[in-house]
RNA sequence: GGGUGCUUAGCUCAGUUGGGAGAGCGUCGCCUUUACACGGCGAAGGUCGGGGGUUCGAACCCCUCAGCACCCA
């Protein structure tokens, strides 16, 4: 016997074991390969909604694959995620009192992959308890040894092409973690800032300009002060002089469109050192004598790596101010402020918004930095990768999002991928001491390339490249890349990548570019599922630093209040914020969070994934969703109560369910008549397998979650189960064993229909009903997805079955609306009605009696005056209910006006329609006959009802 | 400034090529009926953001306004 309710807890761990060890999870068979890549989580992380989401609906896609014969590959793997796990560490030795720079490099990165042993497991232990069947056996690792090779060989194989280059630019530098950032690490916001407005005298002496600028304390470094050509203020100033306030230096106005008349005083100081404009402003002037004579050309760095103002060099004279340096910027601008105040040369300060560009791991203010980097020239790789979405190679679902990868696409910058940090793959580069550069695999192939002797000595780039340089590569590389393995030819390409749209830019597009290039021009995808973030039930985004986010666990495993609280509120980068986040979660989980199971996650994961972009979260969801594996589970606690050492004619099964005789279960082998619900609820199943299919296939798991529900739900549970009822007490064996066959059947396709979306009770329930529909196997996850099949379609029990719907609705209808007891049975009296009225009235009455709790039915005879009664409308047949006691005749009189003005307003409708000319003679003939069709049962269910009124109100 | 998306029941969301708006949760009433109170049965609840247009007919197509969200510069 089953439990009577269904407890997650004490099957999911058992299952998800059994399925690993008995390596269910690596691809096998013939069929057409079907592979996703997984988008490798960071190594730093726990896993959160985020990825539960994602997860969900891949490990989805692959059961159903895997069900439908194909071998299917799923492999897990994170990557090395270089900033954010240094940054980890290092707090970590700052709590020792160390930094990283006490251990050297290579103690640094020894205590790193210490670090990960531990918190690696954390994201595959996750993995495993969201039912993730991933091909454990080859998990991958950005940093592991051959994804480091892939890594080195495309570096090189790039920079021989020319598509990898050094060179000394203007980069987005994080003054905190001491390196440079990609644009997509940067997160411009706008904020609270000042606009000073600045005089520069002339140095005729005959007045002065007066910039405008929100960073003062840059002055220093400027070269020009630019204005618009078309600009007549200042059209006769273009090459004269201005002095430098603090400086002493002379710097030239200059003409560039750059400047803009309406915005400020339409004059703009250049600082190419510390500003992208101005740097693009100096590039196109930087050959005029009065730039060029500058120092460094005028391109003027003032700033050190700590974004304080720096010290001279040798050479430089007092190029930089000494009473500034070694100032913070932020100290240095307030000390200039006050300086030009003290001379008079601040004309006013005034309150401006402006966008502060601040690092996404760091928080602080990013300064654009002059630096040495590494950058791909992505050009010449975006053409092929722009082409293959747009020929339809690769196809975005939702298709709009491909609007989005074009329009980054077209105006792709070069990306730096050089990182200041030591965590991640070196730059195989090294330099000798003139300052020669030589990129190769190793040490070896470098001097073997060169003839460099061993003892000439060569110093390896300091530099690591960005994490993502590696995600690029990742569904060639975790297939063995650059050998020609096996894996790469069977699971290259990939069928669907499935990601949200946040990193479309980061990574999608990257390995796009980067999957073309080094195989063959082949896409490394063919579909790309975008599917939505997941959001707090407020719609925010979660976020430690908001504490709002949700460990996927404790909403399988359920949290007391204070252990979550004190989740929320450790570990956080401002500790300040804590009491805010324990007061508003105290607020939004007043009980905790009680334990759902992984199914039930599951199931509302895949119910909310519709085509939105922003999912919210909300526990009442899931809560019914758990409530639905419970309904579910009951469903079969009946089913197996009912047939379980009984018999369940094996022998007869319905076309698709052919099979062999079983020993556990008595049967005859006699044929089978299946009644009308039977064949009914057979067909209506389907319906719901097509639509299954179709909802999976087309990534609307929202739909596919949503119909097997219903099915269960309000169509197996409510009325089959319920039909089921009479016959099986009815002592008709016969009878009986259609319906423990049925019973079965139904269940064991259906379990077989929901296992990718809710694999542990599938498979739990599974192992107790297939051996009674004699499909006894291991396990469910290699079992055949259900096909519809369409000789089980049958519209006439499908038809028969509304007609009965119909009249125990009706009748159920009454007894609510007047409150009467379900334990209370009713007689009922049928009139008028069709000759089928009369025989399927006849031929449920079984059903009838038990479903509507009637006590017996009767025919009226034609000349017999009915008793006071409530009545109920079937198309033709009326079912009245005597009042006798039962029912108040003033509450029946109340309810049939109601529906009486409910109709008519129906009524009207139709024949508003109806009347107008225009409809008639335009729509569309079935349209118009629906209408005709509509206002003739309108009329005769009035007609009946007022007839009905009238006798009511006479007797 | 440019772009994308959203606005449907109290809440969260579905809604196929335009042909009488649905679900879950919540609310109200009746009920320990032998699978399930994580339940059963019934009910109430909507100017489909506002305005205009196309059409015989608009939640859906077009224009416009408002609000919200996100992306890019």
């Amino acid at each position: 016997m089953m439990d009577k309710t269904y407890t997650p807890e004490k099957i999911e761990g058992k299952w998800y074991q059994n399925w690993e060890q008995q390596g269910w999870f690596e691809p096998k068979g013939e069929g057409t390969p079907y592979c996703i890549m997984i988008p490798p989580p960071n190594v730093t992380g726990s896993l959160h909604m985020g990825h539960g989401f994602n997860n969900t609906i891949m490990d989805t896609l692959i059961r159903y694959q895997r069900m439908n014969g194909r071998p299917t590959l799923w492999q897990p793997g994170a990557d090395h995620a270089g900033i954010a796990t240094q940054m980890v560490v290092e707090r970590q030795l700052n709590a020792e009192g160390k930094t990283r720079h006490d251990l050297g490099r290579d103690a640094f990165i020894d205590r790193i992959w210490a670090w990960r042993e531990e918190s690696g497991g954390n994201i595959t232990r996750q993995l495993r308890r969201l039912g993730s069947s991933l091909d454990w056996a080859h998990e991958r690792f950005t940093m592991d040894e051959g994804l480091s090779d892939a890594v080195r060989e495309i570096f090189v194989r790039l920079y021989e092409e020319g598509l990898i280059y050094r060179g000394k630019r203007l980069v987005n530098w994080d003054p905190k973690l001491h390196t440079a950032v990609s644009d997509l690490e940067v997160i411009s916001e706008e904020e609270s800032g000042h606009m000073w407005h600045i005089h520069y005298p002339l140095s005729n002496g005959k007045g002065r300009l007066t910039v405008s600028t929100t960073r003062p304390e840059t002055m220093l470094g400027d070269c020009a002060v630019a204005v618009n050509p078309e600009d007549e203020r200042y059209r006769h100033l273009i090459g004269e002089l201005v002095e430098l306030p603090l400086t002493g230096r002379r710097i030239p106005i200059i003409a560039d469109e750059h400047a803009d008349p309406e915005f400020g005083t339409g004059c703009v100081k250049i600082t190419p050192a510390h500003d992208f404009n101005d740097y693009a402003v100096w590039q196109r002037h930087r050959d005029e004598t009065p730039i060029a004579s500058q120092p460094h050309g005028g391109l003027i760095n003032i700033l050190s790596v700590d974004a304080a103002i720096r010290d001279n060099e040798a050479d430089e004279d007092q190029l930089i101010p000494v009473a500034y340096i070694g100032m913070d910027r932020f100290a240095a601008r307030k000390q200039i402020v006050a300086d030009l105040e003290a001379q008079g040369l601040l004309e006013k300060v005034v309150d401006h918004r402006l966008p502060v560009p601040r690092g996404d791991r760091s928080g602080v203010v990013i300064e654009p930095f002059l630096t040495d980097q590494w950058y791909v020239k992505v050009g010449p790789l975006a053409k092929p990768a722009i082409k293959a979405v747009e020929d339809g190679r690769i196809r975005f679902v939702p298709d709009n999002w491909k609007n989005t990868y074009f329009d980054w696409m077209h105006n792709i910058q070069d990306w730096c991928i050089s990182r200041q940090i030591w965590w991640g793959h070196r730059i195989p580069a090294w330099y000798d001491a003139e300052g020669n550069v030589y990129v190769g695999r190793d040490e070896q192939e470098v001097r073997d390339q060169h003839e460099l002797p061993a003892d000439y000595p060569l110093q390896q780039d300091e530099d690591v490249l960005d994490t993502w340089f590696s995600s690029a590569l990742w569904p060639f590389s975790t297939l063995g890349w650059p050998e020609e393995t096996d894996r790469l030819k069977q699971f290259y390409p990939g069928n669907v990548l499935v990601t949200g749209f946040d990193i479309i830019f980061f990574w999608v597009a990257r390995m796009i570019m980067m999957g073309m290039k080094f195989m063959d021009g082949q896409v490394p995808f063919h579909e790309i599922y975008i599917h939505g973030l997941v959001r707090d039930a407020d719609g925010n985004k979660m976020s430690k630093s908001k504490g709002n986010v949700l460990d996927p666990l404790d909403l399988i495993d359920g949290i007391d209040l204070e252990s979550l609280v004190q989740k929320r509120t450790t570990g956080l980068m401002q500790p300040e914020l804590a009491p805010a986040i324990e007061k508003s979660t105290r607020q939004h989980f007043p009980d905790g969070i009680s334990a759902f199971g992984t199914d039930a996650l599951r199931f509302t994961f895949c119910s909310l994934a519709t085509t939105g972009r922003d999912i919210r979260f909300d526990l009442g969801r899931i809560e019914g969703y758990r409530n639905f594996c419970n309904k579910l589970w009951n469903a079969a606690r009946f089913v197996l109560m009912n047939t379980e050492d009984k018999d369940c004619s094996l022998a007869s099964m319905p076309s698709q369910y052919k099979c062999i005789p079983a020993q556990n279960c008595g049967m005859q082998g006699e044929p089978l008549e299946l009644g009308v619900a039977d064949r009914w609820i057979l067909s209506i199943q389907q319906h719901l397998i097509i639509q299954v299919r179709e909802a999976i296939d087309s990534y609307r798991f929202d739909q596919a979650a949503q119909a097997i529900y219903e099915f269960t739900w309000n169509e197996y549970c409510d009325w089959y189960l319920e039909l089921c009822k009479p016959r099986l007490l009815s002592g008709d064996e016969k009878n009986a064993r259609v319906v423990r066959h049925t019973l079965i059947q139904v269940l064991e396709s259906l379990l077989r229909l929901a296992h990718p979306l809710i694999p542990f009770i599938t498979e739990e329930i599974w192992q107790r009903v297939a051996p009674l529909a004699n499909r006894g196997a291991p396990t469910i996850m290699y079992q055949p997805y259900p096909q519809a099949d369409q000789q089980l379609l049958d519209t006439h029990a499908e038809a028969e079955t509304e007609w009965l719907k119909g009249f125990i609705l009706g009748i159920r209808q009454v007894r609510g609306e007047m409150d009467i007891s379900p334990a209370r049975q009713m007689p009922v009296l049928l009139s008028q009605g069709t000759a089928l009225d009369r025989e399927r009235a006849e031929a449920h009455g079984e059903s009838l009696l038990s479903l509507a709790r009637i006590e017996r039915i009767d025919w009226l005879a034609e000349d017999d005056e009915a008793p006071e009664s409530a009545t109920v409308l079937l198309g033709e047949l009326k079912i009245l209910i005597p009042l006798a006691g039962l029912i108040d005749k003033e509450a029946e009189s109340q309810r049939l006006a109601r529906d009486i003005e409910k109709q008519t307003v129906e009524l009207r409708r139709s024949e508003g329609k109806l009347a107008n000319p225009n409809f008639v003679e335009r729509a569309p003939a079935a349209v118009v006959e629906q209408e005709r069709g509509r206002m003739e049962k309108l009329t005769a269910t009035i007609t009946q009802l007022q007839e009905q009124s009238a006798r009511l109100a006479r007797l």
